[in-house]
DNA sequence: ACTCTGCTTCTTTTT
DNA sequence: GAAGCAGAGT
């Protein structure tokens, strides 16, 4: 079957739209022409700014998009794509649209379709760095030594696997751990360097120098098990277009607009894939499929070719094609995957990367108050190095608040503290769906997410803890991969012994021998094995039992409907049943997973298309429906806008984050000053910022100091928040006394375990700067004397709090003496009921208040 | 073979 | 504070 689809002309009738064909030089009499024209245009380009049209409607040569946050970024690249299509300058599936994340893939295609219809359904090549990678590697598979239903495997496997070298190499994986590695190839990966090309130093500083011939072995490994990782799936392509011109060829001619998402994101590896796909062929492709390829997949023009571009385009150079039409759309101040190898270089020297590149500059900001963009653009003048923009608005408001800065004593009162603003707005009649927290590090969720569960606060994490991430998913998906690619050893493994089959450690190792000897799958070695005597008896026939079970569910694959089938296996194995029989808290929820994972492979024609969809878009859709406030890491906020946006934990060491300076200095500090731009243009109208004094880190309380991103916020543009319950006044020095024990209650939970800690407190490396501060707490002459423990204080505050919020009054479906489950705290009866709050014994989590939302019958 | 316990380390961010 | 691991115990 041919991976690129067929060629779909747009338009029904080819002649009516091409009249306005051609390109726009920016600047040029056309542009100045068609600002003139002004609202006249096709209505798709109405209600846009005159630097976005020009942007829209440059579409031949090189282009740079710069766009600063809510400048309307994403609406120029799906107007353009529109605007491409709807004059005839290309077939959809003629064009290449790149993104980061699915996400922003997703929301892509989802624009473009409202713009144009069911002609995105024809864009094939639209998708992330990896999946078009994918794609290509799919059809040239066999150029990397792959199969073409090769397997993606996702970091776990890829550290299991990378364990087992190291421990076959007689390395201590202690000292040599695994995720290190990992991300060391990752790296490299990332710069497009294979084994041979790694700089003797990487080589030489992992594992006694062992590093490079360790990569080799994993790459090797990787081809036995016909698996890639991410890292590959965009260096087998570099690899294939680079050795076979032909092949780049084909897709050169094929791509008339590529079109680049975030492209301050790309790393060296994702520049040099657009390099190749965006050269121009020197000389013209015959219209023939290239003799080794009998698919028709190589026939780039099965339909008569869309009209050239109009006369303003770009004539061709000398020696080459025309030039090349790629738009990258970017933003320098938005870098901040540069700890993930991208380089904020390739935005800088676009113009030297494609000569006689335009530029455009969209500076106009649509979403956020005046305040909030005088805050943001201040905070980021402190970095340098910058293309420099100013972003500006054309609607200032005097009603607007100013950005407010909050203190709280610990992260316990800063999530409390969050929360009752929250429910203030709720009050107010503000939706939750529109508020977001976003946070620096994950683990700084959780504290929100306890307090919200208390406080029967929807919430929703953003990009948390995936649905295909899970024990349960995970073995499941590893049951399928088995019976789809029964040479996948590592999903192979992971499942022969679960659920419990008696088949040990000595068991697995002899048929892990055996298959490494021979050089064939485990599920195979297994085969051979069950037939001989070289495993115990009671192994053995657990053995034969799992091979006899593949074979047979590889043996329906074809026949039988795949969900079907998937309930099958997950039945037959005894899976099912090992969370049935499982009387822990979780297993009612795990059931309840795979029921969904059942449920969510019906939207895909076989198991094989299922398997691709999970490695590559490892995101689970969220409930949009349900009110909730999202939360969120600020990387994953990129791209997004909220009305009101919580952003906690501005504390030196935390944001910005130690390792950040440490590693990366200088630099890092920018990016994390970047990262701070980010969450402050996430907000359209309110934002809050929140810095504590104390904070947990590796379970233990730390004195923090602020965030020196807070001094850079221009005064004119924040308040500093007295909220009732905050502490301190701000006196000379802004933040420095924010947490005055003399003026807090004594019961906070945080004063009484810092109480609790003050002794144990032997700070770890947590930066000097905060080291440096942990006498500075001095609450030395408090004596232990506040009483009430933990508990008490935490309820008693609940209760005030809760009475006072008890708005609904549906009836409740539950009643009391109800047995339910709840996904945090496990099973527990149903003890009373006041709206949709309950109030729940649990077995294990003892009494708790929570929502009816968050809890099942059983 | 499996399970329990105490020890360690870790927490940046993602395709 | 949790997850992962080694070692001991069943």
């Amino acid at each position: 079957m041919s991976d690129f689809p067929d060629d779909m002309p747009f338009f029904e009738d080819p002649a009516a739209p091409r009249a306005t064909g051609g390109s726009v030089a920016p600047g040029g009499i056309a542009a100045r022409a068609l600002k003139a024209r002004g609202a006249t245009g096709p209505n798709y380009l109405q209600g846009l700014n005159p630097e976005q049209r020009l942007a829209v409607e440059t579409t031949e040569g090189p282009l740079l998009v710069l766009a600063g946050a809510g400048t309307g970024k994403t609406r120029v690249l799906t107007t353009r794509i529109a605007h491409i299509l709807s004059l005839g300058l290309a077939y959809p599936s003629q064009i290449l649209a790149v993104t980061f994340t699915n996400k922003a893939a997703r929301e892509m295609k989802e624009r473009i379709g409202v713009l144009v219809g069911g002609a995105v359904e024809g864009m094939p090549w639209l998708g992330t760095f990896h999946s078009i990678g994918v794609k290509i590697l799919r059809r040239h598979a066999e150029l990397a030594g792959l199969r073409s239903d090769f397997t993606i495997l996702d970091t776990d496997d890829v550290i299991r696997l990378i364990k087992q070298l190291i421990q076959a190499e007689g390395l201590d994986d202690k000292r040599w751990p695994a995720r290190t590695f990992a991300n060391m190839i990752d790296g490299w990966k990332n710069k497009g360097l294979g084994p041979s090309e790694i700089p003797e130093g990487d080589a030489r500083s992992f594992a006694n120098g062992k590093g490079r011939q360790l990569y080799q072995a994993y790459q090797d490994r990787l081809k036995t098990l016909n698996a890639c990782d991410f890292g590959d799936l965009l260096c087998h392509p570099i690899r294939i277009l680079r050795a076979n011109p032909d092949i780049l060829r084909e897709y050169n001619a094929r791509f008339k607009y590529i079109l680049v998402d975030e492209y301050q994101d790309t790393n060296t590896a994702q520049y040099m894939w657009l390099r190749l796909l965006a050269q121009r062929p020197s000389f013209p492709l015959a219209g023939k499929v290239p003799a080794e390829r009998a698919d028709g997949g190589g026939d780039v023009a099965p339909h008569p070719a869309p009209p050239p571009p109009g006369p303003a385009g770009h004539p061709p150079r000398k020696g080459e094609g025309s030039s090349v039409n790629i738009c990258c759309v970017g933003d320098d101040d938005q870098s901040i995957y540069g700890w993930r190898g991208a380089e904020v270089d390739n935005i800088l020297r676009f113009d030297k990367d494609f000569p006689g590149a335009a530029v455009v500059r969209l500076e106009r900001n649509y979403r956020s108050t005046a305040h909030i963009l005088g805050a943001a653009s201040h905070l980021i003048a402190h970095n340098e190095g910058r293309l420099g923009k100013t972003l500006f608005t054309e609607a200032p408001n005097p009603d607007d608040g100013k950005v407010n800065v909050h203190a709280a004593w610990d992260s316990e009162e800063e999530a409390r503290a969050v929360g009752e603003t929250i429910e203030q707005a709720q009050r107010k009649g503000h939706l939750l769906n529109n508020m977001a927290i976003l946070v620096r590090a994950s683990f700084q969720m959780r504290e929100f997410e306890d307090r919200f569960v208390t406080l029967g606060l929807n919430y929703r994490v953003v990009g948390g803890p995936r649905f295909y991430e899970r024990l349960e998913i995970r073995d499941a998906m590893a049951y399928f991969r088995v019976v789809a690619q029964p040479a996948d050893d590592l999903a192979f493994e992971r499942i022969v012994n679960t659920p419990k089959r008696g088949l040990g450690e000595a068991a697995i190792r002899q048929v892990h021998d055996y298959a490494r000897a021979r050089d064939i799958p485990m599920l195979a070695a297994a085969t051979d094995l069950v037939q001989t005597e070289e495993l115990k008896p009671k192994p053995r026939s657990a053995l034969k039992e799992v091979v006899d079970n593949f074979n047979r569910w590889h043996s329906l694959l074809d026949s039988k409907p795949h969900t079907e089938l998937a309930e099958m296996i997950l039945d037959e194995s005894g899976y099912t049943a090992m969370w049935q029989n499982d009387r822990t808290a979780e297993a009612p929820g795990r059931l309840e997973n795979l029921k969904e994972l059942i449920r969510s492979m019906e939207e895909y024609e076989s198991l094989r298309s299922f398997l691709e969809h999970v490695a590559l878009v490892m995101d689970a859709e969220q409930n949009e429906e349900l009110d909730a406030v999202n939360i969120m890491t600020l990387h994953s906020a990129k791209g997004l806008e909220f009305e009101t946006v919580f952003l906690p934990g501005w504390e030196e060491g935390l944001f910005p984050h130690q390792r950040s300076l440490d590693e990366g200095g200088r630099s890092g500090l920018e990016e994390e000053r970047r990262l701070a731009y980010v969450g402050l243009t996430r907000a359209k109208k309110n934002l809050h910022i929140w810095f504590v004094s104390n904070r947990r880190i590796h379970g233990l309380w730390q004195s923090t100091i602020p965030s020196r991103f807070l001094e850079e916020l221009p005064e004119a543009h924040v308040e500093v928040a007295e909220t009732g319950n905050s502490y301190g006044g701000y006196g000379q020095s802004r933040f420095d006394r924010a947490a005055d024990p003399f003026q807090n209650s004594y019961s906070t939970p945080g004063w009484q375990r810092a109480q609790a800690n003050r002794s144990e407190a032997t700070r770890s490396n947590w930066g000097s700067r905060s080291g440096a501060n942990v006498e500075r707490i001095g609450y030395g002459e408090a004596d232990s004397g506040f009483g009430a423990g933990r508990g008490s204080v935490k309820g008693r505050m609940i209760d005030g709090e809760l009475v006072a919020k008890s708005v609904s009054d549906t009836p409740s479906a539950f009643k009391p003496g109800d047995r339910v489950f709840h996904t945090k705290f496990g099973n527990g009866n149903v003890a009373s009921i006041d709206g949709n709050k309950l109030t729940i014994d649990f077995d294990r989590a003892g009494q708790k208040r929570v929502l009816d939302s968050f809890v099942q019958k059983v």
